[in-house]
DNA sequence: CGCTTAATTTTGACACTGTCAAGATTGTCG
DNA sequence: CGACAATCTTGACAGTGTCAAAATTAAGCG
């Protein structure tokens, strides 16, 4: 057994740490001594790594970032099947990303983490790659067709997100219950979305 | 001056503080403790007018929900106007409902609310009436044409609604920051929805 | 009026939280 | 080896939600 001192890294571990508790008990479940319990290590331990409480959840929402970045990216990045193909494949992989991980999710777009004074620069970092990319992915898809042409592609943006926002959430905060019918939503989203023009 | 004990409307005092509280400084800025000390009463006095902190947060939620229900459905009884521009404004009542009421509308919407196992019959009940309204509506406007019938009425109505939230939290929780630009996306948000075979 | 009873409020207490200050332990580098 | 910085611990404080028991008041009934 090694000692409790330096044990190197100890702030991974308490970030995985802190990952399973709030998906077992919700992020209102998470105080920083049960989890630095947990860790094995003493209350206030965890103030060396993270300033904050707040700091601390500011790193989970960073992971959740690039993860959620990384899993949309891999359908923007399939070029070579139907747009409307793609786009539907987008719309399910994001919604499937904040049901999978509910309490990331939260904390990804939550007032805490947003409103608070220090929504520090590596946060920013993380978060708009992720948005902007898809505002590029807009332009090209009104380009090609699948999108109109009538609106702005910023507006197109906002409000396509919206509706992939609202629907993850009023699902995870259980408004919408039936999982079952996450497939049918998606696809009335992506019907309503898709320029009818051209149809 | 009246005596501290049975003041008769301490329930309503309470409730009524508490918005001004969670207005001034968010929902995680309200304590039972600091509430019943602005009342002018003892730490546990508003535990005999409501269980818990959770059933007071349900009273205010309920509250909410009455306005929002009571501001929507002022727009479906204007029957004299153009059915787009009902529409419009549904959403634009909507919206503004949300981001002037950003914490209480939070709380409406919130897992803590919707994902506790006691979710109040009482709550059901006011929380229903404003999304039934809203699918009937969403069926009269697919009757008259304003929106497809390609899709299911509840499919519709989950998908708009899903977008009109979407847009609000994103609002509200410091995601989108242009308030300039609120009108825009409702614009758009709208064209999108409405049918367009129509045109 | 007075007595009983229920409604309401208070005081005291407990466990829990985030966070700070001061001290203890360990690794690192000259 | 010794100084220094990094890291961890112990002690402490104010604040939280909530319960139990006691105190106070209002209401109903003879």
């Amino acid at each position: 057994m090694k000692s409790a001192y330096h044990h190197g890294d100890l702030r991974e571990q308490l970030i995985e740490s802190a990952l399973t508790i709030i998906q077992e008990s919700g992020v209102e479940g998470l105080s920083l001594r049960k989890l630095a319990l947990q860790v094995g290590v003493s209350r206030t331990a965890p103030y060396h790594h993270f300033k904050d409480k707040h700091e601390l959840l500011c790193a989970l929402v960073a992971l959740g970032f690039n993860k959620l970045t990384e899993q949309t990216s891999e359908v923007l990045a399939e070029h070579k099947q139907d747009l409307a193909v793609q786009f539907r494949r987008y719309f399910d992989v994001y919604i499937d990303f904040a049901v999978s991980n509910p309490e990331v999710y939260e904390l990804m777009f939550s007032r805490l983490i947003w409103k608070s004074e220090q929504v520090s620069e590596q946060l920013h970092q993380v978060a708009y790659p992720c948005f902007t990319a898809y505002v590029a992915q807009v332009k090209t898809w009104q380009k090609q067709g699948l999108l109109t042409h009538d609106e702005s592609s910023l507006r197109l943006t906002q409000v396509s997100w919206g509706m992939m926002h609202g629907i993850a959430r009023l699902l995870i905060d259980g408004i919408y219950v039936e999982e079952k019918a996450i497939s049918e939503m998606c696809a009335c989203a992506v019907n309503v979305l898709l320029n009818k023009a051209v149809q």
